[in-house]
DNA sequence: GACCCTTTTGATGCATGCAACATAGCATCG
DNA sequence: CGATGCTATGTTGCATGCATCAAAAGGGTC
């Protein structure tokens, strides 16, 4: 969905990524230079200069003379992340509503009436994904490249697939979600960026809440790190 | 200031960084890689790999098969990238006001008090590297690593250092600049985050405004930018 | 004199080989 | 039997050489 227009072959960078983003690779995994550059059929320096560029945004881990490793943010650092997302998108909600009309809020309308139906349906597969168009929508339509940049960096570092299939689990909290998303999507037709904003940033605390809270029972309790 | 505690040797990726924010390279100047390696006596692939980290963070632009270039924002990414450090920074401010006591509050309110005495001095020199100061105790004082992270990699973007010299000429800025500094103190003492960080912010955005306004005729002159 | 084609030059892109080091397994010794 | 030192192996770190390509320089023609 977000190369709809031109699919330009993807990147050494970007094919290793995403088999690290996608979880086809489980947190811990040794990372061969010579496998993957066997895998990818090229030499080790394309190799060597894509993890260097992974471990900068934190994905990998690259202990010297030992091996490359598969970097799990540990708990402190979600929710130091998440800290940055609701600023990152309560920012992207005031751009926007501070933009006015734009093809992007025309996207986030068909997303909004089409993630209210599958919400009330039950159907959380598809909500899940209708929420990350929602984001994404969002994000692209603040119309600020360094943004987009940054919040890209950001849910690379997530691994956010990993996690929002836990988030919806709670019952309610899918038709929760889908109200506060019209919510915002009004403010910023009506052009009230502090208002978007702090939807916006009300919405991404809950549903972080959501999201951490089951995994152990203290929210926030910041336990030991590294 | 910022690598006092411990300084452990600049790695080839820090010291070529420097080279580029310290403004010892002039913009659109070409970085070739073997004049690179002869200067740090290594060999070409380390400076490769540097250089590919240094593109992903916006300071260099490597144009396949022709050169690489020091890359200067153009006005519409300065614009953007104050955006993002409006609200980092505001962020900082309300993590940190609900942190509460901590070393960096008595480093900012040191700091605060320096600068007061310079900004009515008129020692603009002085108060500038205070200023610097201020802001990255502030962010240091949030207490999270990745927005440590995101900011650093922002302010290199910047090249702040080029911008910064600049925004304090006007007369009286500094003295604003610097009663805005004891507010936002304040507020973070009272352990007053919604406060601090729109204080924060409007005092971000004022200094924004004050560098980026005179600079629209002459500096940035927008040319095509690729 | 202007334009186009060819050549040359200089840069990056990548493959490969060797060196250095951390770790694990094993033999040896107390 | 446990501890210690040694060796083997697998990994990354880096240097170097060749291939590739883009842009500029030069020569020829119209």
């Amino acid at each position: 969905m977000q190369n709809s227009p031109d699919s330009p072959p993807p990147t050494l960078l970007e094919r290793i990524r995403s088999k690290i983003t996608s979880g086809e690779l489980e947190p811990g995994n040794p990372l061969s230079e010579v496998s993957l550059a066997q895998e990818f059929d090229v030499s080790r320096t394309p190799i060597r200069e894509v993890l260097k560029q992974l471990q900068l945004e934190g994905l990998i881990e690259i202990r010297p003379k030992v091996g490359t490793f598969i970097r799990e943010p540990n708990r402190r650092e979600i929710v130091e992340l998440f800290q940055l997302k609701e600023v990152l998108e309560g920012l992207a909600a005031a751009l926007m509503a501070r933009r006015g009309p734009c093809p992007e809020l025309d996207d986030l309308e068909e997303i909004v009436a089409a993630s209210e139906v599958s919400s009330n349906a039950g159907d959380t597969d598809t909500y899940a994904s209708q929420v990350q168009d929602f984001h994404q929508t969002l994000v692209d339509g603040a119309d600020n490249n360094k943004l987009v940049e940054q919040y890209a960096r950001l849910m690379n570092q997530l691994a956010y697939f990993r996690l929002v299939r836990k988030t919806l689990k709670h019952p309610g909290r899918a038709v929760d979600s889908s109200r506060e998303h019209r919510q915002i999507l009004t403010m910023i037709k009506d052009k009230d960026p502090f208002g978007a904003e702090t939807t916006m940033r009300a919405h991404v605390f809950a549903s972080t809440q959501e999201l951490l809270v089951p995994q152990t029972r203290t929210t926030l309790s910041l336990e030991r790190d590294s």
